[in-house]
DNA sequence: GCTTGACCTTCCCCTCGCTGGAAGCCCCAT
DNA sequence: ATGGGGCTTCCAGCGAGGGGAAGGTCAAGC
């Protein structure tokens, strides 16, 4: 397969995949051509590495996780622990964006709107509250 | 005053106050020796800028917000549908998030995390359910 | 055999909002 | 005069790719 068929059947762009080899990601095999040439084992891993990613694991959690996955004797624990970081990392970004949007949406509700300069946003923002 | 006296007033690291003058959301005057120079008005917009930023604007929406600070005849309308906007990414983000957690959660959930290998969250990326 | 167009390659720069560090002035206290 | 802190500029880098140029390759159509 060349990468073009890969970017179709896996979903990632092209350059995505390239970037992937560029940081050891995968490691497919070159044609005589100089073509990248993937076989299912490719896809698959990077298969994993879009879903791992559509689930916000950074690229380095991707590399552990794809570790693990080929380590036979791995201990279900590690990814567990890993798993649970992430998500500890998920809830404190909500959290922090829950806060900014209950703030916005309490000044956005008290600005008239119209076409008055007066706006309780822009007096938020400027601390003279 | 200089830089570290702003920074410490500010709240903001002297590398982010050169960096908002680089982009020009500030003009301090200068010393003769070539310090930068602020004035209470400095520090102000300062001030305006860390807390737009706090609730998570961009540089550039921080620019049209101070632009519009400064005019005195701005509509608050103007304000506010920034502010929306703005307020319809978070909501986007929050909701992009908890879809993640709400999958992890039931991932971690799954996995007994032990030291065996056999893995519901590495199934799942896989692809094997 | 030649051309065309699609595909592939590498390479470098750009994103966003800073942050770190190096090299070199400047100022004040001792 | 010396030391230490603060200030200056400039350059490089983060994460996770995206855009696009310059050039090689391949298969189809004429």
């Amino acid at each position: 397969m060349n990468i073009g068929d890969v970017a179709t059947r896996s979903g990632l762009p092209a350059k995505t995949i390239r970037y992937y080899e560029d940081i050891g990601l995968i490691k497919p095999q070159r044609s005589e051509n100089g073509y990248r040439c993937f076989v299912e084992a490719d896809l698959h891993k990077l298969a994993f590495l879009g879903r791992a990613r559509a689930l916000g694991f950074t690229i380095e959690d991707c590399r552990m996780l794809m570790a693990l996955y080929e380590d036979e004797s791995r201990a279900s624990g590690d990814v567990k622990r890993l798993a649970q970081e992430h998500l500890c990392k998920i809830e404190t970004k909500i959290a922090d964006l829950q806060a900014m949007r209950d703030t916005l949406t309490e000044l956005v509700h008290c600005c008239a709107g119209d076409s008055r300069p007066d706006c309780p946003i822009l007096k938020d923002l400027s601390g003279k509250v």
